[in-house]
RNA sequence: CGGGGUGUAGCGCAGCCCGGUUAGCGCACCUGCUUUGGGAGCAGGGGGUCGUGAGUUCGAAUCUCACCACCCCGACCA
């Protein structure tokens, strides 16, 4: 297989489709904008979902799990929600199929018509705050903290592997709350748990901000995201944490009474990181040579390849690896042994840089004169020759290092490609000609966001939190600005 | 839904303009031998309703029409 992975300049968009079609995470199925995730794509998020999981239960919160359908008439209560999600819906209609009567094969039985339609969930607040109202009543009962790992459909027009399918898998959290501050509160505290997993964990730094008006939630009052930059300069909305307010309370008709004896509605928040992570991953640290995975989001660590001539070298070799693999299990890595017959190991090596897996190690017959080992690191291709005593430390020691390193590499590219600007042709020729996130100052106006989109692509990502405040002038408009926000052009 | 493009073996493509043996190439696949510390070499082999349907013609992958699918760019969006 000869080296192919080189279009990433000349199309970025075809290198990432390449790129996550050949490492085997996913491909394209038989139902448009639909995709198959592999086996080996599917054990990345099953990484990804296991410590989520971990963090939303260390901060109190259980799982559940709502139907798939949704009643039309659920979906309509909350007439923001409705507005912004009506263009994308599945729809079922019909219960049942039936034989053509011409013999032409199976077609819908049109007196199986639903009385009432079905929407394919493209997010789960209607259902949800649909249920809520029968689970509370009094103060007593709050907070609700539930998360639901689901999948869901959105009919998207246009598509792409991870980023944006017609269906995709996600956790979606959903929290009722006695008091607006605690629900503010909770919004707040699940987007620090999604930065502080992008960022420790999938070795992404992120900006923490609230969206604007326009590109907030529907139905939400606020909406706070987690922003990282992918290596084209374009920015990925990488989770959402909503304050809904009372809206759907509201639309749902779910009160209670509180300590002082009054009706109240409740306060909801709700939450979501998707299998867009995924992409995250692949754009964020890829390069040309395949995936580079966190260590600690790689489904395989470690691969062993053995380097042989003769069968006989083979047996020998397999006895010192399996150790090395029982060794390294105990001390808590995930490790593989590769003794394929039936590929050579440049071809092997080849095939574990195309995954992403973090550290390879070689074992010939050299190393079995020397009692050492090959150790290559993915994200810089360094190798050295490496003792088999005492592997354990320099296996944690060099993982630790790339998942470190790999952080390290994508702020540094964020901050290379940050920019401060004042003026409306400096930032102009920035989105258009380098990419990457600009600071400006804007009049806060939705009209003023949209003729900057019109005319340049860009969109406001966030208000980064902890904004400083800094007077200036709208670089659109000249109007004044108390802070500056970040535009970027968006996946 | 607007603009552009592509459908030929599992994948990537040539052939089409100018119709004419048995439709070809690279990768992949299978067999054998030699190889194995960075995607092996040689020899042999298998695999095709040329997207679908109609039309023109003695003859269509090639020309005409219709349809379908997919991709890219836009609008929309996690």
């Amino acid at each position: 297989m000869a080296k192919e992975l080189t279009t990433r300049k000349e199309n970025y968009a075809q290198w990432y489709n390449d790129l996550v079609i050949k490492a085997d995470l996913a491909e394209n199925s038989a139902v448009r904008g639909c995709m198959v995730i592999k086996p080996y794509g599917y054990s990345i998020w099953e990484k990804m979902q296991a410590q989520l999981d971990r963090m939303f239960k260390a901060t109190g919160h259980v799982n559940a799990y709502f139907p798939l359908f949704i009643p039309k008439s659920f979906f309509s209560r909350e007439a923001a929600h409705v507005e912004g999600f009506a263009k994308e819906c599945a729809v079922v209609t019909h219960y049942r199929l039936k034989n053509h009567p011409d013999g032409s094969g199976i077609v819908v039985d049109e007196d199986a018509r639903l009385e009432e339609e079905l929407i394919v969930r493209p997010t789960s607040e209607t259902i949800i705050w649909n249920t809520y109202r029968n689970w509370i009543q009094s103060y007593r009962d709050l907070p609700i903290l539930i998360n639901q790992w689901a999948n869901i459909v959105r009919w998207e027009m246009r598509t792409r592997l991870f980023l944006r399918t017609a269906e995709f898998l996600w956790q979606e959290g959903h929290t009722a709350h006695a008091t607006m501050d605690e629900a503010i509160e909770e919004t707040q505290m699940i987007l620090k748990v999604y930065a502080d997993f992008a960022e420790q964990y999938l070795a992404l730094p992120v900006i923490r901000g609230v969206k604007t008006e326009s590109e907030r939630f529907a139905g939400a009052v606020q909406t706070y995201s987690i922003e990282a930059m992918m290596q084209d300069g374009k920015a990925l909305q990488s989770g959402t944490s909503h304050f809904l307010g009372q809206n759907f309370a509201r639309a749902f008709d779910v009160k209670f009474t509180n300590q002082q004896g009054q009706i109240d509605y409740v306060w909801a928040t709700s939450w979501g990181v998707s299998t867009r992570l995924m992409g995250a991953l692949v754009m964020a640290h890829g390069d040309d040579d395949g995936l580079i995975i966190p260590p600690r989001l790689a489904p395989i660590q470690v691969v062993i390849v053995p380097i042989y001539t003769k069968t006989a070298q083979l047996k020998q070799i397999t006895d010192v690896a399996t150790a090395i693999k029982t060794r390294l299990e105990k001390a808590g890595f995930s490790v593989k042994y590769d003794a394929r017959d039936t590929h050579k190991p440049g071809y092997k090596f080849a095939e574990y840089e195309l995954k992403g897996v973090p550290v390879r190690l070689a074992i010939g017959p050299r190393d079995l004169e020397n009692h050492t080992v090959e150790a290559a690191r993915r994200d810089t291709k360094e190798k050295q020759v490496w003792p088999v005593d005492s592997l354990e430390k320099r296996i944690e020691s060099l993982l630790n290092d790339i998942q470190q390193s790999i952080y390290n590499k994508a702020l540094a590219f964020r901050e290379k490609n940050t920019y401060r600007v004042d003026d409306y042709k400096t930032f102009r020729d920035i989105i258009e000609n380098k990419g990457g996130f600009v600071y400006a100052h804007w009049d806060g106006t939705a009209e003023t966001e949209q003729l900057i989109k019109e005319e340049t692509k860009a969109t406001v990502r966030c208000i980064p939190i902890d904004n400083p405040k800094e007077e200036g002038k709208c670089i659109r408009t000249g109007k004044p600005s108390r802070e500056r926000v970040i535009f970027a052009i968006a996946y």
